[in-house]
RNA sequence: GCGGCCAUAGUCUAGGGGUUAUGAUUCGAGCCUUCCAAGCUCGUGACCCGGGUUCGAAUCCCGGUGGCCGCACCA
């Protein structure tokens, strides 16, 4: 609606004015669809992201590996991407609109069988059928297969591409996890990085980039560790927001929290590792700040579902300006990719049991980041009000960009001296902090808020009688008086969510 | 990629074949100022890119790029 629309223009230019999000890049050339820089504050936040991501990938004892970013064509013939990641698209000849030709074709003659038939082929079916243009009438052109991958080389001429997704460049070190896990599966690794995919035309801003930030995390495991999952029990009594497909097919898209031991016992999902990933993924955009009542894990539909996959779920994040937001996705890949890897490479990428070669299954949490960087500032987006009279951001204390600014009073050297030796500290201790004397004292706060700093520290005349500065809260605009020896260590409690403003009073 | 609409300071805008290109806000320097966008002075800053028409184009035309809407696409 027009109003998502202007809501989604009012926070871009927050971002753009605030050096959180400039583009499309490069700008002073007129930009490229699908490319965004990250000015100084949106790639703290991102960083923020990642580091919350990091640790709860950690701390669920993944394993952090880095591939790069161009792989020779065979890597992706072997994963499928080469032939499987096209759309095979014909023109008209007569008036020139452009038609994926697989859908054409279904949609006009539902019952033709096309599964698995190259472009040549697809052409081929629409002579036979007799197809044509349905806006013209016109003759259609041969069909093409326009790969979503961009396309390099290596050398001369080695043909080579960008990775559409860091998971593949995951799988083909897996000879490797054997040797680093010492033969002992389940074993649980994660990439984030760069992946490249050339949309045809993207819009919607940061929701859908040609170069996006991915992370991945896999676990390979056998199947019997797919029913007998260990780390279940520290999560049975957990709740997760689901939407089934059952629930969907109703047109019923409302959430409804639910145990992960009852989701299994209801068959929602079919495998406890498969519930434990979900949950994680559910957690680990708890901690990248969003709040339960604007996420949603939906079940795919049966139709949307790949074959292979018995479990499909994806998380989504609400947001004012587009709605409900795919951000990420649990999938269940089966053996489908190691197979592939050994078949094409001829490396044996299997473990034994039982003295017999088995390759492992891999489950996979999958997400961009820029997509829930975008949600996030969508989500924090306050406008004015009555009691603030600008625009502000309220992200948690501990994503902020920057968690602490510090300004004197006014801009006397008296207050100044001071201000500048506690912003020293503060900076030692390790926070992202911002020292200003310009303008107003409420100038200052206002400037803070709309970038979402969560403390301010004032330096005033009270300060040099008794040593004591002011800490005010973005939140509630209050503020309370702290020794300036305590500082940093009231300040890091605060930024931690260890202790609430109003209880330092 | 197609069709429609659109493109002016950091942001939001007014205007428009010859102008010193409007206003607000932001930003910088200074005065003032003892806690929530005060005031005053001064200052910086823009017609998306390329071509055409014209004596003259930011303005009109064509193309490109980007944005919005619709179609298609979204592994």
């Amino acid at each position: 609606m027009s109003s998502e629309r202007d809501f989604n223009e009012t926070i871009m230019s927050l971002a753009r004015k605030r050096g959180f999000i400039w583009g499309p890049s490069p700008e002073i050339y007129g930009g490229s669809s699908g490319f965004y820089d990250l000015g100084p504050l949106g790639k703290l936040l991102k960083n923020r992201l990642e580091n919350q991501i990091r640790a709860a990938f950690v701390r669920a004892n993944f394993w952090e590996v880095e591939c790069p970013t161009v792989s020779p064509a065979e890597v992706w013939r072997a994963s499928g991407h080469l032939e499987g990641f096209i759309d095979p698209v014909t023109e008209c000849t007569k008036c020139g609109q452009i038609y994926r030709a697989d859908n054409l074709i279904l949609e006009k003659f539902p019952e033709t069988n096309i599964a698995g038939q190259t472009a040549d082929g697809l052409t081929e079916t629409i002579r036979k059928i007799g197809l044509v243009c349905p806006s013209c009438k016109g003759e259609l052109g041969p069909v093409k297969a326009y790969n979503l991958m961009m396309q390099t080389r290596l050398g001369l001429n080695q043909e080579a591409y960008l990775r559409p997704e860091t998971a593949t460049t995951t799988y083909l070190l897996f000879k490797r996890f054997l040797t680093f896990f010492r033969d002992k599966l389940p074993a649980a690794v994660f990439q984030i990085g760069k992946a490249y995919r050339n949309e045809i035309s993207p819009r919607q801003g940061m929701l859908r980039l040609r170069e996006f930030t991915q992370t991945e995390g896999q676990i390979f495991l056998l199947e019997k560790d797919e029913m007998e999952w260990p780390q279940f029990e520290d999560i049975k009594n957990e709740k997760l927001p689901l939407v089934t497909y059952q629930a969907q097919e109703k047109g019923n898209f409302k959430p409804v929290m639910t145990k992960t031991s009852d989701a299994i016992k209801q068959g929602f999902f079919q495998k406890p590792a498969y519930a434990w990933c979900v949950y994680l993924g559910y957690d680990i955009f708890r901690k990248m700040g969003f709040s339960e009542n604007k996420m949603r894990l939906r079940q795919h539909l049966p139709t949307e579902r790949a074959h292979y996959a018995a479990d499909a779920w994806d998380i989504e994040i609400h947001t004012e300006s587009f709605g409900w937001v795919e951000c990420c996705g649990v999938h269940d890949r089966g053996d489908y990719d190691l197979s592939r890897h050994q078949e094409f490479s001829k490396e044996k990428l299997h473990v034994k049991v039982d003295k017999k070669p088995v390759i492992p299954n891999v489950l996979e949490i999958a997400f961009g980041i820029e997509r829930p960087l975008f949600c996030l500032l969508d989500n924090s987006y306050r406008p004015e009000s009555d009691e603030r009279d600008t625009e502000w951001l309220q992200f948690p204390p501990e994503l902020a960009p920057i968690q602490v600014a510090v300004f004197p009073l006014m801009g006397k050297d008296e207050l100044v001296s001071p201000a500048t030796q506690i912003f020293n500290d503060i900076m030692e201790a390790g926070f992202v902090s911002q020292f200003d004397v310009g303008g107003s004292i409420g100038k200052r706060y206002r400037r803070q808020d709309e970038v979402g700093t969560p403390f301010c520290v004032t330096i005033d005349y009270t300060t040099l009688e008794d040593g004591t500065v002011t800490i005010r809260d973005r939140d509630s605009m209050e503020q309370v008086r702290v020794h300036k020896d305590h500082l940093v260590e009231s300040l890091r409690r605060l930024v931690k969510g260890l202790v609430q403003f109003s209880s330092l009073e």
